[in-house]
DNA sequence: CAGTACTATGTAAACGTTTACATGGCGAAA
DNA sequence: TTTCGCCATGTAAACGTTTACATAGTACTG
């Protein structure tokens, strides 16, 4: 037999209101009658249901979180960061993935709706006017790394354009000219920063037009071999390549290694993303690092406060900060 | 204003009765109401409560997910596996994690009840009691890669035995005798489980007590540098480590190489899991491959129809097959 | 034309909470 | 002793659905 707040109530000999009130901590209960019900309810086993209570108290303690993708360890990590900050909040964390084709998301936000409280999206390749039609202007929205046009809702991105940057500069500085870029996933946010980072730091060195080597590439280690296949039999052959993450860098280096190349000596190498691996492989991979669970947990914080203050809640644009973090491959180590 | 299925059913001037027959296609309605049903819902964008509709009907359509962890690339598979099914079933996927002690299990448990249909639990060192005492005994449950006494529950494991069993007769069938296992983390099961393979196959070759050389790990790639570096001190030294995880293998071989010795010259290699990036390590990793999205597949098809069949469902233990893969680490490639 | 059997719809009772409001008891102030 | 006010608890409405049951209309059947 199920066990609600009734039965509870019987057995304790008061009112539904008053168990309602003891397991709230809400109201005032003299202590007897507070004892009675704890062991009446712990004898029972007793467990509110959920479902009511949201009903009645119109939200759900739970927030969804949209993910386009969910290979890799890059996502789990987002996974991380968020399910941290929810549990110590209390919240519960709706997940849904796969997500990339635009009448995929709008299903995933219609089903989401009245289940969650608010929602962290990442979906590199969405439009402001796509979320404001399935979203209802009073749900808490997070957008994870994704470049929407105006700022109706709260972002947090990874500054990928300054990592980008940074690393390419690390590389001219250390006497490359001829550096590859193999770019990620087109029309994707990620990918296109970090090509954007690439090109002023070039620009800035002097070199455009026939000096950029840009090849395609889509964020798996098996594009990030063939590209390197590709930028060996280049003539005259790049003395760098930056890869626009590490899963490419070492399908890459996977490449040149086949090819009899050696990494730093014959073409030096770099990342992004910092996978933990990365710190594992030799020649060590140097890479731009990014905390991607803290990520996830400044989103949460932020979906809480937004969630809290409700209409005053001012709306805000961050960048998590990318570093640099120099290893073997690129030559430039100890 | 909040649209109920009231302000639906008097903007199409009928009852709320026949809103929600048509909304859920139940019972018989006139294709013409039908129609102006329809037509004010979309005018309202009207969706439904579902914490209402839970209470009502009282199931959720949400399933539970229990990770013990969310590091690396493997659970994000798990994820990935349980949501395509999840989602192909219509049904909604909480995640919680970082439940490694008892009491958070219990607790991530009791806050799961009343909120979802069933239960994935992922949790390496749990024990039948304190499943039963925190779980109603109506909750369909599926258990990953746990090892619980009994038949009480369903279960799905990976054949890790006999992956590692097979893994370590290969390289025994090369020649080599002086094998090295880096374990997992300790009462783990599926180090346990890798750890008797090993074992098993060098007995059966003879090899047994000082002959066995078990060096600790904990499945990250530190503690596997760690333990290379322990390997290679040794006198004999190994001939072949296996590592119980590729991460473990890629740490130990960044030892190796640090000390100047040859992978597989040297000293042969071999891992388990068979994640991704051991195709694209230098030399390219021998392991055991283990689908483990599939895994998470499996075990959401098997809860599925242990919520629809509800008390004629019959309980089953399956083991997922784990296959070995030869590439360049072991020496006994092409 | 009465009776029957559908069909299409409405009414209202659940589902299990939370919570505003009502109520009764009791001590203190007058 | 009366009156006021506070404390502790109970009553009942609300939250938004689903659904068993009731009902009104329509079209047959004999």
């Amino acid at each position: 037999m199920k066990i609600t707040i009734k039965e509870v109530a019987e057995r304790a000999g008061v009112s539904i209101a008053t168990v309602s009130r003891v397991l709230n901590n809400t109201g005032i209960v003299q202590q007897k009658t507070r004892e009675s019900i704890m062991l009446a309810a712990k004898e029972l086993q007793y467990v509110p249901n959920a479902s009511a209570r949201n009903l009645s108290r119109s939200k759900t303690d739970t927030i969804g979180l949209l993910l386009p993708d969910l290979h890799g360890a890059f996502y789990s990590e987002v996974i991380r960061g968020v399910d941290k900050t929810a549990q110590q909040s209390h919240h519960h964390l709706i997940v849904s993935s796969s997500h990339n084709k635009k009448n995929e998301i709008e299903a995933a936000l219609r089903l989401m709706r009245g289940r969650v409280d608010g929602l962290i999206i990442m979906s590199p390749q969405i439009d402001a006017n796509t979320l404001h039609a399935n979203i209802p202007r009073s749900m808490p929205v997070v957008l994870l790394n994704c470049f929407v046009e105006g700022s109706s809702f709260d972002s947090i991105n990874i500054d990928n354009f300054r990592g980008a940057y940074d690393m390419v500069r690390h590389l001219l500085q250390h006497g490359h000219r001829r550096i590859a870029i193999i770019t990620g996933t087109p029309s994707n946010y990620d990918a296109d920063q970090r090509l954007y980072g690439y090109r002023r730091a070039m620009m800035e060195a002097g070199l455009t037009g026939d000096d950029l080597i840009e090849v395609p590439g889509d964020f798996t280690e098996e594009e990030g071999y063939a590209a390197g296949k590709k930028i060996i039999s280049m003539q005259p052959r790049p003395t760098a390549i930056f890869a626009s993450n590490d899963s490419m860098a070492i399908g890459a280096m996977s490449a040149l290694r086949e090819a009899g190349l050696k990494v730093p000596a014959d073409i030096a190498m770099a990342g992004f993303d910092d996978i933990p691996i990365s710190k594992f492989i030799r020649p060590a991979l140097s890479s731009v690092h990014v905390s991607i669970s803290e990520l996830g947990e400044h989103a949460m914080q932020r979906l809480l406060m937004a969630i809290e203050k409700k209409n005053n809640y001012v709306k805000q644009h961050t960048a998590l900060q990318a570093t640099v973090v120099i290893r073997e491959s690129c030559g430039a180590h100890g």
